[in-house]
DNA sequence: CTACCTGCAAACTTTTTGCAGCCCA
DNA sequence: TGGGCTGCAAAAAGTTTGCAGGTAG
């Protein structure tokens, strides 16, 4: 992969405009909605640009990417820690504001013996405008 | 899709291998890895028939689905609720015995306002083997 | 018998990559 | 100026599906 680890990034009009995308929407949109999105101001970008763009704003810890089942990712421009959930109805992803429930790390890291770096919480059900059921 | 709602689902000599198979692991394989092994015992399966079978498997409840980044998911033979444990060294994926952490649910749907089914908690670091470091 | 299931292969979806030219630092 | 970055298009990788024949119940 290109862009490894001692390789200095630059800053172009498509990054640039890329993470703007991401840090004005609450949506936790897929690649696709960004492309589309930003081809409205540069509408010959490409796809793949795009692709490239997410996976450096990513290495560099300004967004974060959310994989949900099968074959698509999500992208959140709100890199600090922070669960989700998600609407089973509309399909809507809210931010939750909890704090960390760092105890649960502990607790398993005693009981398998192993060391936790980290964890990711995901929580389902009904959004407040879809609970009439 | 086929198999929805009121279908009723046959017993085949694939679908019983397939299953045999997960039971019988406690990796959690991707189907490809299930397709390989299900293929010692019934050369000429094919693949589609492997995630045909892990499909309507899942919606039986007797497997889960475990999906992870980018473009590949995990099958777990052990469909009861449990929490796992991935080592980002050398990328085992464990079982965890903890009881269910419920409480987070009720945190939650007071906080936000919403509904909450389930969640999904996964754990990340380093296994027992790779802690040496 | 008859629906469901199978093998095969082609299609699909999402993401990655090779290349030649471009442009940021 | 040079090494990353771009657009384009083709390729990968994982999964699904259409079809015609096979088989469980």
């Amino acid at each position: 992969m290109k862009n490894g680890d001692g390789v200095k990034y630059r800053m172009t009009k498509q990054k640039r405009v890329i993470l703007e995308v991401l840090k004005n929407t609450k949506s936790h949109p897929t690649a696709d909605w960004v492309y589309d999105k930003v081809r409205k101001k540069i509408p010959n970008i490409s796809l793949g640009t795009v692709y490239r763009n997410l996976n450096i704003l990513k290495n560099q810890g300004e967004i974060l990417e959310l994989s949900y089942g099968k074959g698509f990712s999500r992208f959140d421009g709100n890199a600090s820690m922070h669960y989700h959930f998600t609407c089973e109805h509309c399909g809507r992803i809210l931010d939750i504001e909890t704090p960390e429930f760092i105890e649960m790390e502990r607790e398993v890291a005693k009981q398998m013996g192993v060391k936790v770096a980290r964890h990711r919480l995901e929580f389902y059900g009904s959004c407040p405008d879809c609970m009439t059921d």
